[in-house]
DNA sequence: ACATAAAGTTAGTTGACGCTAACAATCATT
DNA sequence: AATGATTGTTAGCGTCAACTAACTTTATGT
């Protein structure tokens, strides 16, 4: 190399000794995450939208998501494009097999991991906020655990 | 079809929502959080790098994060201008007291929530990758909570 | 029924964060 | 000191996701 020579890897400082392609994939993976959480984010809404009112229409997304018609109006032609949802001009919004197929994934795992928050102890706001930013980064693996944590308690 | 009923979308900034959409923000807070991790990866990677290696270069933080030089020169500009870096053309790169204020706190965070997944008895590599997700969605409360879980076992 | 309000769309801007290609500086070795 | 490899930078492009302003369509109320 370089300048700066190898420097010895044995320092094992707290015992993160976790090799760099390790993390290269723990980034890359977040990276991934980030990509599909607006999107899953859109679909559950849109699901619990049509449950609860009969319909989804652009404007209460903007309203719960807390951004501009506008922006709702772009994220939802990406969606289109991506076969999660169909939509007509000025109609309503419906989610197509596979949109419904990942609304109900996150729904599963939005519950999931509220309860594990809440069987914690935290306060439901907390919990929450705090679900909403976790559930895109759970594993199946960990989602199991966090399902076996929240029914022994 | 014709309404979905009058959204009682008036101001209410003051308190007692009955029916809240504490979900617009834990929306916002998603998306504040995401825009601070991004930061949060690097400034807590560049302290490890000036730990282990003794300095940090653009080179060792692309290899890691998996993106190339470029990217992550356009980065770091924009972390020397929010206040967290100071760089020189060709040279290695520093932390500022805030920088460094917020590696500490990343870590720190960092290793309460991987430890979390490990005593819950996940497997290595997965726990570090949803660490790498989860850490930034975590509030102080549940960090809390999830500290004392991992104490606990 | 027709004016107005509400909802939706289009156009254009901004900033973040990826990329490639091409160029410049540094270093390591001869 | 010259050269070639490594490292760093600049320029330019594309996508995503937010915004405002201005316009069109649909719904509503008297």
């Amino acid at each position: 190399m370089t300048q700066h020579d190898p420097a010895p890897q044995m320092s094992a400082s707290t015992g993160d000794d976790r090799s760099p392609d390790m993390r290269v994939e723990a980034f890359q993976g977040v990276r991934a995450a980030r990509s599909r959480e607006l999107a899953e984010d859109y679909v559950e809404l849109i699901a619990e939208l049509i449950h609860t009112q009969g319909e989804a229409r652009p404007v209460d997304i903007a309203a719960r998501m807390g951004v501009t018609a506008p922006t709702v109006a772009k994220t939802l032609d990406r969606l289109a494009r991506d076969g999660l949802i169909t939509r007509a001009k000025y109609r309503s919004i419906f989610l197509t097999e596979q949109g419904r197929a990942l609304a109900h994934e996150c729904r599963h795992r939005h519950e999931i991991v509220l309860r594990f928050l809440l069987s914690l102890g935290l306060d439901p706001e907390t919990a929450e906020r705090d679900a909403e930013g976790i559930e895109h980064h759970v594993s199946e693996r960990t989602l199991a655990l966090l399902a076996a944590f929240s029914a022994q308690n």
